[in-house]
DNA sequence: CCCTTGAAGCAACTTATTTGCTTTAAGGTG
DNA sequence: CACCTTAAAGCAAATAAGTTGCTTCAAGGG
């Protein structure tokens, strides 16, 4: 977001910031990713190609913004009643979002078109604060809690991992194992 | 590798693809990454820009294919005595080379050309092998060894995710931490 | 209400990418 | 060994993308 965040609030360019990425949204869902261009997508914006350009540098970290938004998680980790139950469901929930051929696109772009890894810095920001969430629940009917740290190395590293590096083979199965193996052990 | 792996062995295409390569190797070193150009790839090569456009599609993929080829681990891992010591100067040499910047950029590379995801899975393939070498040999001392896809789990996923999606505050400390956690509690 | 200023538009220009066709040379065949 | 076959390379023309200097616009501050 190094750019994005510069761009002046209420007026013009946040209406062509929105035109722009909703461009992108429409363009990916109607021709697939493939095809987009930077003067295509502005085209479908009603933007100059220059405009994009000189904003955003190139289709990739434009794509990368977008991505980012999209994996920003839209609600809060269900609640199941203990800790297992939760990171559980989180991580099956979160492993099945991720490896999704959409997803793992979207992984990608973050990753991509970004050169100072903000974008990718947020995607784990957003792990993070739903970690957090069922961490705090957890603590709060004094159970024993892992950090933050400890679940993130534990089982959403790992998912990730697979989920670029090796991406045959991933089923919910992983995610309950990876949970398993932390919360049996109690590790820290 | 999905197109060069089709290239004849001996003849002309290899020199091409030979000749190509390293002319990335040479560019990247004199003029910086992002002053590669597929034009200036194929000056250099002595080689029309259309040849490398129809062998690798695009700058990326040609990138991606340099990138996993020095990601290839140059030594087998150290001997130190017992699986412990292994792992921990593995860990910590391959923390070391790949958050490095040219490391990340390596990674960077070959996850980004990569469309069916052999490139990377080669990446994850190079550490298995190292590992399964120290863990091979901890089994000849009679030692206790994890599988290696739990090492992949609980150490190199672990790195890997730090280095693509939290680049900050990476040390070998960390690598020893990872390890430690491993051996200690001897999971699995 | 009028400046200031960052961002957008426009247009000319440069560079990259695609493509049809021709030529080359590796590897197999008689 | 000379001759085919064929995948891949070269070449060049055409298209498309990306860059840049300059002009115009409109948000926000005085």
């Amino acid at each position: 977001m190094s750019r994005k965040a510069m761009v002046r609030p209420g007026g013009r360019s946040a209406r062509v910031q929105a035109s722009v990425h909703a461009a992108v949204r429409e363009l990916e869902a109607e021709m697939g990713r493939e095809a987009l261009t930077v003067p295509l997508v502005a085209a479908r914006a009603g933007v100059t190609p220059s405009t994009i350009y000189r904003r955003w540098g190139d289709l990739q970290e434009l794509l990368s913004d977008v991505a980012v938004e999209r994996l920003r998680p839209e609600t809060a980790p269900q609640d199941k009643g203990s800790l297992g139950a939760d990171l559980e469901a989180w991580a099956e929930q979160f492993l099945e979002e991720m490896s999704a051929p959409t997803g793992r696109a979207y992984i990608r772009d973050a990753l991509l078109g970004d050169p100072d890894g903000s974008n990718a810095g947020q995607c784990s920001a957003y792990a993070a604060e739903q970690i957090d969430v069922v961490l705090d629940r957890a603590a709060g009917r004094e159970e024993n809690t892992p950090s933050v740290e400890t679940v993130l190395d534990r089982v959403v590293a790992p998912i990730m991992y697979r989920i670029l590096f090796r991406p045959e083979g991933l089923d919910t199965a992983y995610a309950r194992q990876l949970v398993a193996g932390l919360t049996g052990s109690a590790d820290r």
